[in-house]
DNA sequence: TAATAAATAAAAATCATTTTCATTTGTTGA
DNA sequence: TCAACAAATGAAAATGATTTTTATTTATTA
């Protein structure tokens, strides 16, 4: 094996190992697709991708991977209007929310949340516990709408 | 029939012929019972409900209702993380979003909205148009709480 | 009250996701 | 380094919520 230290195989080998998840192939290939993807994707995607990269592999396998990945917060899951899966790769460790291009399927980070500073207005109201909150931005983003109308706006 | 001015059934007859859909006995149950639940509730429980109502009624009939009062307005679709349809019958007609207790389903109106004056910052940001955007508050209702702890606190 | 457009029942289809179980593969400690 | 063991995987089948189809019924409207 010729794992460089500082590489990113070996970057998502720790990552793994701090999760207590074995370090497999096809764990590090899922990280890798979904590392070199800007956008949000379907565990049905990512099979075929995998597909290009092992002669067996299976879609349980893809969608056991992602659901571990996604428990351990190392891929954020997409909430979609059609209620399928998608999965996308999020660097960004602080609180944060997306939005995301109905169009195009990218995903942009959003470094603020109203709803962190709400939460204990929201908890006097209902006089109740915020366990967690959903937010996400559906739009167009900034190609998508010029491609749309040609001047940003629809 | 004697359905006076002012019943509900009135009422939700004029919210059906509104929205250019036939008044049926099975749409004004659908409302009626979802008039009366004070949780969110899937399109089976409604089914089981609307049985004791009617000898022959079929599960796509409830769906196909749900749908089309949720795209009329008249109620509200519920993102909830086990990926199941959930609905609710909510009059607050202005802008808002929902607070909903994981435990006992019930829905609390949150008369506040920290996006839609973060719209324009976030289409700087992005440099793109937001369509849409999905708020959600989960958590523990104030009799949940208090079940849970004795103290309002877990 | 007839014409017609919409709504419905019932059954079957769909299809994303999950489960099962036998086999393989990483990991760990001697 | 290597056996032992737990975890991961492939393949096939199961699951189960939701949707489609089609023939029939029902509400609307003139």
């Amino acid at each position: 094996m010729h794992i460089l230290k500082g590489d990113m195989g070996d970057s998502f080998a720790l990552t793994l190992k701090e999760l207590s998840l074995k370090v497999t192939p096809k764990r590090l290939a899922i990280l890798n697709i979904l590392d070199e993807e800007p956008v949000y994707v379907s565990p049905e995607e990512i099979w075929e991708k995998m597909k290009e990269r092992f002669a067996r592999i299976g879609l349980p396998t893809v969608y056991r991977n992602l659901e571990e990945l996604s428990m351990g917060g190392v891929i954020t899951k997409v909430i979609h209007p059609n209620r399928q899966l998608y999965y996308y790769f999020c660097r960004n460790r602080r609180h944060h929310h997306h939005f995301i291009c109905v169009s195009c399927r990218k995903v942009e980070d959003l470094d603020m949340c109203g709803i962190k500073g709400m939460e204990k207005s929201i908890e006097k109201t209902v006089r109740g516990k915020v366990l967690s909150h959903l937010v996400q931005i559906n739009g167009l983003c900034n190609r998508c709408t010029e491609i749309k109308t040609g001047k940003g706006t629809i």
